[in-house]
This record gives C-alpha cells, structure tokens and sequence, in this order.
DNA sequence: TAAATTCCCGTCAACGCTGTCGTAAACGCT
DNA sequence: AGCGTTTACGACAGCGTTGACGGGAATTTA
C-alpha cells in the first residue's frame, strides 16, 4: 500500500504523466505544477516503483556481481569498490558466489537476467559461455575480470597477472632457488593460465627446467594450498621454494611446511599472489603480489557506468597494474 | 527480446493464462496441452520476467543483506551463509554495506524497498529506524541481527555477545589482570552495548574497578585499535590487558603494543571478538570469542524464508552460542 | 489579426505477467 | 432426461509506470 504515481497525481490535480514528468524531471512542466506535484509526492512519502518502471524502460538499475567466494579475502575488497561505486550512482548489486563451477556459475547468470539486471560485472570461470554472450548480445553490458573474452559486447578488465607470477619467480630465481613448485588455483587448463604462464616464463628466461609434476591444481582455498603443499613437498624433497596462484594457497604452504618440519623462509620459500589483508600480519610476513583490490573494484563499475550511458561505443580492455611485496615468507 | 509468455502461448496454441499456468503448476491443465506448452517454452527458452511476476504477486524473490562492513572479515562468512542459503530457495540477494552510518542505513533501506525485495536482513546501527517499522508493518520479513526491536513483524536473532565478552574479560582477571581496558566497536551510546555491558559484568562480578576512561569508542576497524589502544596506554599505561569489541580492534591494539614497545601478552595481554580467518595465523596468535559466522547468516536465511512463507506467525529470537578460544594473545 | 510556434498537460496503450470470473464441455447422479 | 458438479480453458482487467501522440491555451511572428 505505498502510494503511487496516480495517488501523487490525485493529491496533486493533474495526470499521472505529468506526474511521471515531475518524478523524472523531464521538462515541460510549469513552475507552480511542478510545485505542487513535488509537494505531494514529499507529503505521501512516494517512491517510484523501480520494477514498474523497469518493466517499461528496460532499465532496473541493478548489476549481478558473480564472483568466485566471497569469503576469500580478495574478493571483499573487491565487491566494496563496486559496492561503494555502484550506491553513489543509483545503483543496486546482486552478489553471488560461482565457486568456479560453471554449472552454478550458469544458473548464477541466468537468474541474474530473469531479474533483468541492466548488467553483470563477473569474475568467470575459464570455459566461454554460450549464455553470456546472448545476454551480452541484448544489448547488457558485461565486464569480465581476467579473461580475454574476444566479444564487442564484453569488456575486459585485466590484471597483469604475467607479470606478477613473474616477478615473484624471479624473486625466487635471484634468491638462489632452482626447483620452483606451483600451486595452482584453477581446476582446469593448468598451462593456459597467466600466472602459470609467468611462473613457466620466468623459469625458461632463467634456463631453470620446469617440470608439469611440480604444479599442482586446485581450488584456490587454504585447505587445499595445505593439501597440495604437502604432497608437492613429499613427492619432490629437493623442492626450495613455492609459488602459489594466490594467499590463501601460499597461507596453506606455509601450514604444509610446518607440518613437514621445514622452515619458512630457510628450508622453503614461499610466494603468494594478490596481497589479501593480514597477509602483513601472519607468521612469517608474506611475500606476495599486491593488487589494488578496492580499485579493481571500482574500477569494473565504473566501465560498467560508462557502457551502459554509452551503448553502441567500443571500450578497450583496461589493464591494471600489480607489485611485488617483499615481506618474511620468500 | 527474450521471449515473453505471449510467444510461449502462441507457439502452444493457448492462451497466456493457461501458459501461465503451466509455467507456475497450478493445475488445471491437461496433459496434452501442458506438454504443448512445456515443448513451447523449451523450444523458445522461455524465461517469466521476475519484474512483470512481480508487479502483480508482490513478490520479488529477492531479499536486501545490509551489514556494516564486507571488508570486515566477520562479514563475508555470514554473507557466504546467507547467500548460499539463498541460491538454493531461489533468491537473489542485495547486498549492501552501512559502515555503521545512521543516514546511509536509511538511504540503503529506502532503495531495497523501492526494488520492491520481500524482505531484509539486517545488521542495525544501533538507532531504531521509522522506517524500518513501516516496511516490517506493509507485512514485509525483517530479520535483524544482534538488536533487540520489539516489534512483531521483526524478527531477532542474537548471538550471546555478553556472554562471550563476560567470559573473555573473565579469562583476562583469571589471568590476573586487573586493570583491563576496552576498545569498543560502536559510536555512539557506549554502555548500552552488550559486549561492553559482559565486560562490565566481569568487571563488577570479580570485585574490580571500572573507569570510563578505560573504554574508547570507535569504528571497529584494524586502524582504530592501534590509534585507541595507543590513545589508551599512554594515558593509562597501567592498564595490562585490553578487550577488543572485534577482532580488527584487537589486531590493532597489538600494533599499538609493538609500536609503544610492549610484549603480547606479557605486557599487555589482548583479546577479540569474532574469531576472523587467520586469526591463528597472526602473530601473537589471537584469543578471542568464536563465532559461527557462517551458521549465523545461514539461520538468518533460513528464518526469513520461514516468515515469508508464513506470515501472520511470530517467531521467537534466535540465540547463537560463542565461545572462548584461547591462544597465544592472552 | 491571422498564422505559426511554443508551452503545458492529458489520453491511451503498452511493458509481461497473474487473479477473477465466465463458459463450454464432460461427467456423475437421480 | 434433467440437474448439478467438475474439468479445462479463455477473456479481461489490472499491477505502476512510461512513451507516443494529440490538443488547447498562450505566446510570438508576419
């Protein structure tokens, strides 16, 4: 029973287009209506209806946010710069969790256009999507984080992940290091992925041998980084050091180094990726690659302001930028 | 352009409404003509707009997270409880962040409303909101967390914060401790809070001092407690333990420590609230009050969908146990 | 002063769906 | 045969809003 338009347009003795206009501050109004019309709308207390209007305009001012796991510690920052973004422009956010698992992640996508979310900001998992491009192709923005989508309708927003993994390897070459282990945080293609790519990189410009045993794949979570540690560290002993796709997987090694009875940094090295918060903080200090989470975050809503006031217009990828943080661990 | 239930109908050669009924299983239809349709609404991929579904039901499937922080690491498992709850009833989930700010809980409120959502689960600041009453009152689920309203369409569930902070404080004058400070999370009306009235309990049970000046206000952030806890032991530097309203603080006050050159916990012992991932990790690592976060935004979940498909009933509050867990900080 | 503009505002249909009601056919019963 | 009841479906209105269009009054122009 809230009131609506045609209660505004009563109480005020016009239409409820001209109404509509006031609400919308479209022009053609006089003065004194407008006054009038404004002075009711204040004294019911009227709120548009955002589903009416997006019924007819198309237009529902919300986004989905897909990302992988909220709970892992990269992820908060993130969805707080578009968070923060995204309420200063008028806009709402639907925050879902895909865990890399296409079939949720599809589902996710789905559901997230039956309610007609003008776009989607998503965090993908490595298979291309038949749906993502229907939606995209409907005229629905979608920027994609690290994956080189090749569609018009996509915009891509990339971290220099090469480049980190890179750096942190031949962090790990210039300290001596020979036998590198990657822990890996995606279940599929291993070698396909940047940050393997700049681990691989890094270890053939070094004439380091690089061996497919020495990378283990996962889902990007402590357990696993404890898990797969462990086993790397048993099968292959003569291994000194780790890179892992990201903190929580280095937080695990580290747990799997103990575990195992080896020092970190002195028995074992130990690398990890995206500078979560408390990485500062841990025992041993972490040595990491730090990514501006929060203006990452913005950073995808902002693309996504501007694709949706200017359809039709092409965005080139944004790339941003990552940094070495040389802390205890490596 | 997605198909609409008139194209389904078309294809099926009924009407909308009997279409209508197919897609919702209200029956009344028979079996050949709902297989006609099914085949329709396969063939096209036809999708019922939530928005349109919405209009007339009054239901969104949609339900409105408002929380302080989702950078504050006690935050995103409760979301990853609500949301995940959520998927599998069928909701989509808006989440929004208060930063414990009166104005900007009220503008977020007032927009979940406008999207019509069907219902809120809250995180308050700690004013009671007219306009919270009025949405609960138009039949609308809220279920709010640690707050105690009093008012039958609002839902309550609590943890046992004064519990934990009574057991918490207690654990410190075991320890011998006897004058014991406290970094509160929440601006404004001090001992009124739960957390502060448990420590306050301890305090009076064991025949101990209080002093206001003991206790220091302020957002609940890691930057907070260390500027507090500096705050509080260079005016009072006989103070030799310290009680934090969350983990963030205390991770700041044993900052503030190293900073003024006092040992965790010989110096000063410190203890938090929340048990956040990597709590036992950092270094010294921390005691503090465990809470099943994750179970928490589940059983807010779960409780919202209970009112919702049963309205008119009240629910009594929820109560959630903590408990203390001991490590190295105290 | 007539004609052309501009300004202000209203009517109507539509967005995609569901609720209410009506109705024709089929069925069961006396 | 006549009656009521059930089954299966459709017509229609309406949810709250906006867009396309139209028209009268006021203003400008010739």
């Amino acid at each position: 029973m809230p009131p609506t338009l045609r209660d505004v347009a009563q109480r005020a003795g016009v239409s409820t287009k001209t109404a509509s206009r006031v609400v919308n501050h479209q022009g053609e109004v006089s003065d004194e209506t407008r006054a009038r019309v404004q002075a009711a709308i204040r004294e019911l207390g009227y709120r548009p209806s955002k589903l009416a209007r997006g019924l007819v305009t198309h237009r529902t001012d919300t986004i989905g946010l897909v990302l992988g796991d909220i709970c892992n510690p990269f992820f908060p920052e993130v969805a707080r710069g578009v968070l923060d973004n995204a309420e200063q422009t008028g806009y709402n956010v639907f925050v879902c969790n895909s865990d890399g698992n296409l079939a949720k992640e599809t589902r996710t996508l789905h559901s997230l256009a039956d309610h007609a979310v003008d776009g989607i900001i998503l965090f993908p998992s490595l298979e291309i999507e038949d749906f993502l491009l229907s939606f995209a192709a409907q005229g629905r923005p979608v920027v994609c984080v690290n994956r080189p989508f090749e569609s018009p309708w996509i915009s891509r927003v990339m971290m220099r992940s090469r480049d980190g993994a890179r750096q942190a390897t031949e962090h790990l070459i210039n300290k001596g290091h020979k036998k590198i282990g990657m822990l890996n945080g995606q279940a599929k293609p291993a070698t396909r992925h940047e940050r393997v790519r700049g681990y691989l990189e890094a270890l053939g410009a070094n004439g380091l041998p690089e061996c497919a045993d020495w990378i283990i794949s996962g889902p990007p979570v402590l357990e696993q980084g404890r898990r797969a540690a462990h086993e790397l560290l048993m099968q292959h002993p003569e291994i000194t050091a780790i890179f892992a796709y990201n903190d929580l997987l280095a937080l695990g090694a580290i747990q799997a180094c103990a575990d195992l009875g080896r020092r970190v940094p002195e028995d074992c090295a130990v690398i990890g990726f995206d500078d979560i918060p408390l990485a500062d903080r841990v025992s041993p200090t972490l040595t990491t690659v730090r990514v501006d989470k929060y203006a990452l975050g913005q950073l995808c809503m902002q693309r996504m302001c501007e694709m949706l006031s200017s359809p039709e217009t092409l965005f080139p990828p944004v790339e941003i930028g990552v940094e070495l943080i040389v802390r205890e661990s490596a």
